[in-house]
Parts: C-alpha cells; structure tokens; sequence
DNA sequence: TATTATAATTGTACATGCACAATTTATCAA
DNA sequence: TTGATAAATTGTGCATGTACAATTATAATA
C-alpha cells in the first residue's frame, strides 16, 4: 500500500477515535505532517483523495474538516476507491442466472472493441443487498483478458478475482445511465410489474493501460436501491 | 486562472488541434514539460485534472492517451468542473413556475443546518434542454448567504450570478438519487402521466468553506434525459 | 461600540530533484 | 522462430523549499 494511501487510511482511523463530527477541526498541516511522521506531498496527497472521497474539506487559512454523510441506507455509487467499507456494511449476494462462453454478440462488439468472432463470458445474474433484490445484472467478458472464469468464481465477487488471482490492474470505466420503464423479461426477475421504473447504467471497464474487458446492463430494483454521490466540482 | 488549469485546457486544445483519437498517444510527460514550459508538478496537476475529467489516461512506463466519449446526446452529471464545455453544446432554457422569499420549510431545515424561521429563496422552474423539457426543479436558498435574487436572475443560471456577482465560491455537494414513480403534480409539469418513472436528484450545496447554502430536488424527465458518468475508481 | 487596517495563521501553487516501478524495446541464446 | 533476459523508456512516489492567497484574530481608529 502506498504510503499516502496509508496515511489517509491513519486520518480516517484519527476521526474515528477522536469521534469527530461534520464540521470538526483537524489538527493543521503542519502537525498533521509532524504527527503522522511524512512530508508535505505526502500529506497532501493523502488529504486530497480524502477530500476526493468525500471525508473532509480543505478551508485556505482557515483548516481542515470533517465532512460526513448522515442519510443511512444509501449505496455510494463513486467511490473512487475504498468502496469496501461502504459495502461492508451491506451483506450482497448473487444468483446466476446463466454462464457461458459464447462468440461476441454484435451490438457488443463495439463496446469492448473486440475483434469479431472473439469469445466472451456471458454472465447473468441477480445481486441481492440485505436480502432483497438490488439488481439485474448482464454483463460481458472477454477471453482475450479474463482466459477463465466459473461458476463458482461468478457466484463470488468477479472483480475480487480479476484483481487478486489473475492480477489484473482495473483502471477507468465509462458509465451510461438513463430511467425508463421495465420490460417485461426483466421484470419478472426482479419480481416487479412490466412497466415499472427502472434505472439502468451500462458500464464499460477498462484495465490501467486502457483496454476494455467488461461491458455489463445493470437494472436496478427502483424500491431496493438508492444512492449517494459526493461530488466536489460543478453542474447545471 | 491557475496555470495548471491553464495548461489542462491548452492541452485540450492541442488534443483538437490535432485531432487526436481515443488510444492516441500524446508527447511523453518531459517533452509536455519542455513544450508547455512549465514544471513537472504543474504538468502532473494539469494531467491528473484531466484524467479525472475523463479526457486522457495515463500508462506508467508507457505513455500517455486519450480517452474519449464517442455516445452523443448524453448529459455529463459529474463534471468536476469545466461543465460549461458539455453544456454549451445544449441549449438550456427556464421557465420559473414560483419564485419566493419564505420562512424554511420544517423539512428543510436538517438539510441546510438553518436556524428555525430562518428566510429562503424558494424557487420552482421547469428547465428545458435543446427544446425538450429536461426536468423540474425546486430549490431553497438560504437569505444568509444568498441576500438577493429576482425573478430576472432565476430565469437565467443562478449560479453564474452566485459566483460572478456575489463572489461566492462554491464547493462541494451531496446527491442523493433514487427512482421512482411520477406523482400527479410533478408528472403535470413535466407533460407525463402520473406513475411514469422518474429519477429524483437531491442535492445539498456548500461553499468552500463548508456552509450549505442550497438545497435543491430535481425531477428529470426520463425521456429526456440520460447521463455518462467518467468514474476512475471502482465499485460494485 | 463599530469599523477599518494590520498581522498571524493556514492551506495551495509551483519548482526541483532523487528513487523507483511498469512497460516496451532490444539483445541474445536455444 | 521462440523465449528468456537485459536495457531503455516513461510515468509515479516522495522529500524539500519558496512564494502566495484566503481566512481569522488582533490592534488601531473614529
């Protein structure tokens, strides 16, 4: 783990114990950098992918503060990293719903930017949060990228294997969202009525050097799902 | 404007200029350093800010390319900043339905941390997107922070007028989102038929130094929009 | 007391330099 | 040709230091 990473890991432990509360102050930089023992950069570093994450804000002159979200229930949709902790406290589990090694569908093709005729795991399956439906999920891998995969590994976190026992490095992901009403198909798998609402993302994964591997539709269940996003820049 | 802002958007106009691709590589970090005379630390800034935005990715030991969304018609709903390019490309128009100074709401005030009896700017318009009916709109200012707005104001971008010509810096916010189904009233406005889908943005703005000062709940119309999201760490 | 000017505090921008890790390319042996 | 190994390339992590801007506290003034 990288040292900064660490270091903001330290921070976060810090407010835990001291039980700090929204708005609370930080020691300032300068004791910060004298107590946890590393530089400036370091420092600084490891409170901006803080700020980043959404744990405390940054006040010029003034100091360094808590910032932290109250609503319960909420499932954070960009973590940006450590999204661990957030599911942690959920308890998700899978059903699959089918597996295979199939030819890449046409209208995936582009998506992954694969060649044609390329093979791909197709994977559905359904993802509970506490017991009730969460989600939908269809999604696409490559054999190219991800040679194996099985059932056993699909019931699991896929992502969990990806990176811990084929080593792979997951980079950035391009993520569409749109509302609209449920078809038929996939509301009986989410034991809801045709026509309900639904939010659906489609995401395309990439590794650190840039290649797609994964496209995956995510149907989300409108009653068991909501989500939280703490940005730091601007909008409409 | 900070000069690493400053060499971001120079290179964005370099990766126009020449018509660079998704995968293309760029200049390699010290001749960007040399080419943009500036120093290492300010071109890291400079690429780090455009990698968050979703413009580049960057391959130690390898290089560095662009990335870059080819989908069009999509809303970016987190920009990090530097929205104006996105939206520019759209025509956003308002139509203000209220417009009022108010004592806050009682389940408003948990939201804005405001004191009991505390005014606000309620404001309630319908926004429109090249033409279409984007969403509703209903957002509470906080007089405190905010002493003045009319009618002319809200009928353009508010927070142009926050930041231009009240100076106020703005920081960050939380977003909560949820789906659901369209009630009678917001379905009116939005020319839907109650119990169509609908997804529902709260959202609590801060300054930078950490005061809420709006809170706002959007309704979008699900026909009308659909959002790409640049996500750099991971999740589910 | 209220207001204004000044100083102290505190985080941010930026420059430079060394060490290192991941990737790619070149080299050599089988 | 293939596969292993070494070397060059290239971005990242981290340390140190100077200058500066925004905030807050203090002192001076009306």
């Amino acid at each position: 783990m990288l040292k900064y990473q660490q270091t903001a890991t330290e921070i976060e432990a810090y407010i835990e114990q001291h039980a700090l509360q929204q708005g609370d102050k930080l020691p300032v930089l300068d004791q910060l950098i004298r107590q946890f023992a590393v530089s400036k950069t370091t420092m600084t570093k490891a409170l901006e992918l803080l700020e980043r994450k959404g744990t405390i804000f940054q006040v010029r002159g003034s100091g360094i503060f808590v910032r932290k979200t109250n609503r319960k229930g909420y499932i954070e949709l960009f973590s940006t990293q450590g999204f661990k902790q957030n599911l942690v406290e959920h308890d998700i589990q899978s059903k699959v719903l089918s597996f295979e090694l199939i030819p890449c569908p046409e209208e995936i093709i582009e998506n992954l930017g694969s060649a044609p005729g390329e093979m791909v795991y197709a994977i559905k399956r359904i993802r509970y949060i506490d017991g009730n439906i969460m989600c939908l999920e269809e999604s696409y891998y490559r054999q190219t990228i991800v040679p194996y995969l099985n059932r056993e590994i699909v019931e699991q976190s896929i992502f969990e294997y990806l990176e811990m026992a084929l080593g792979l490095n997951i980079g950035f992901s391009d993520m569409y969202m749109h509302v609209g009403k449920l078809p038929d198909a996939v509301a009986t798998h989410l034991e809801l009525t045709a026509g309900d609402p639904a939010l659906t993302v489609e995401t395309i994964f990439h590794l650190t050097n840039g290649r797609p591997f994964d496209y995956s539709v995510i149907t989300y269940h409108y009653e068991h799902s909501q989500f939280v996003v703490q940005a730091n820049g601007l909008y409409l």
